[in-house]
DNA sequence: GGAATTAATAAACAGTGTTCAGTACATTTG
DNA sequence: CAAATGTACTGAACACTGTTTATTAATTCC
């Protein structure tokens, strides 16, 4: 490979970058409906066409913002979960974790497991990378923790799903705006709480 | 009340229903995207500034959309649950029927539990009275099982909380194709499985 | 029947994603 | 070094979008 092909990918990445970093920026601070070719483009200071030349479409760009975000996580996690050698205490600050990157980071939340856009980009219809690493973690410590008799249960993708759901399922809720029903509580002490209460139930306890 | 203005009120919710119906429709048959002002006008033979006649914006649409999707869910439930006596019967089956209401109608679910637009409809800023009331019903059937003593736990909040979380985890997961190390399983199986998984753990063994 | 009211319209505005002929500059070749 | 090639980038165009508003046409009222 020549030097010029080698510098040319090189610049390749780096646009991608430039175009991914303006489009989550844009994200956060104006929110999903200002994020347009053209708002990303005047921010980059380069012409709407431009954008077509580094991603196929709208759809493949937010796939490679939603794994800029899978990054972010995954960090946060390897971070807070690396010194905890017992499973149940692992997967509680794993369950924390999860929860409390999706309250600091609602549109990065948003990107990874609830708008259609990134799962739409024709390249990737059938693979799932970043996604399927983050799962990995849990049920990695979901088995350990079965190995171990730890917790109740036989099925460590069943009792993964699970888990994984119910945090989901709280949190995104609260994120569209369904829970108005627990309006003035606390709502992330409200999940976490509730979180602590299913894992208290399926933890083996002799 | 002049007759005039009473049949003129009539008319009023007759056409916000001819609109809504053509939304929905709209909705199911193409998706989506398809579902503009410009469509629905088109489908019922009307200028586009008339649906602004009815509705204050799109999102206003939304809601109304919204709402009618609760009714149906509301019907099916009623018809499910109210023969059965025993509480946990009643949850048994009602987790069911909402699973089962969000693989027959996942439209309509994306319309009750995760788009952002009906919520965004400014008349409706405070209250959520269709929501409120489908959860009424869960919560009086935890309340009674509690009662009953029949499932673990003391706050009926919080349960009711954790099982409609785990539900709508699972379902939203998988409407937004972020299921897909399941691919290959029958994920309306594994979900059904997966909530009396849940259940079980939480009923009380004598 | 004439005046007042009002439902409905069509056109306009400002925005969207996307495509593509053309330009201007960088690299390679003669 | 100059000419030819290649290509990153542009900006205008296309077909859409939600929404507003002056105008039209029909109905109700007196």
């Amino acid at each position: 490979m020549s030097a010029l092909q080698n510098r040319r990918e090189r610049e390749i990445v780096e646009m991608r970058q430039l175009i991914v970093d303006a489009a989550i920026k844009l994200f956060i601070e104006e929110g999903y409906e200002k994020v347009s070719i053209r708002s990303i483009a005047q921010r980059i200071q380069y012409a709407p066409g431009t954008i077509y030349l580094y991603f196929k479409d709208r759809d493949a760009l937010f796939f490679a913002m939603h794994e800029w975000a899978f990054t972010k996580l995954m960090v946060v996690f390897k971070t807070n979960l690396f010194s905890i050698k017992n499973p149940i205490e692992k997967l509680r600050a794993m369950s924390v974790t999860y929860v409390n990157f999706a309250f600091k980071n609602p549109e990065l939340y948003d990107l990874m497991f609830i708008l259609q856009e990134p799962m739409c980009a024709e390249e990737n219809a059938e693979n799932w990378a970043c996604g399927m690493a983050v799962f990995k973690i849990l049920q990695e410590i979901i088995d350990e923790s079965l190995v171990q008799k730890l917790i109740k249960g036989e099925s460590a993708p069943m009792i993964s799903f699970m888990f994984w759901s119910s945090l989901h399922g709280m949190v995104s809720l609260h994120l569209r705006n369904r829970l108005r029903m627990y309006d003035g509580l606390d709502l992330e002490s409200l999940i976490q709480l509730t979180s602590e209460t299913l894992l208290t139930q399926f933890v083996i306890t002799e």
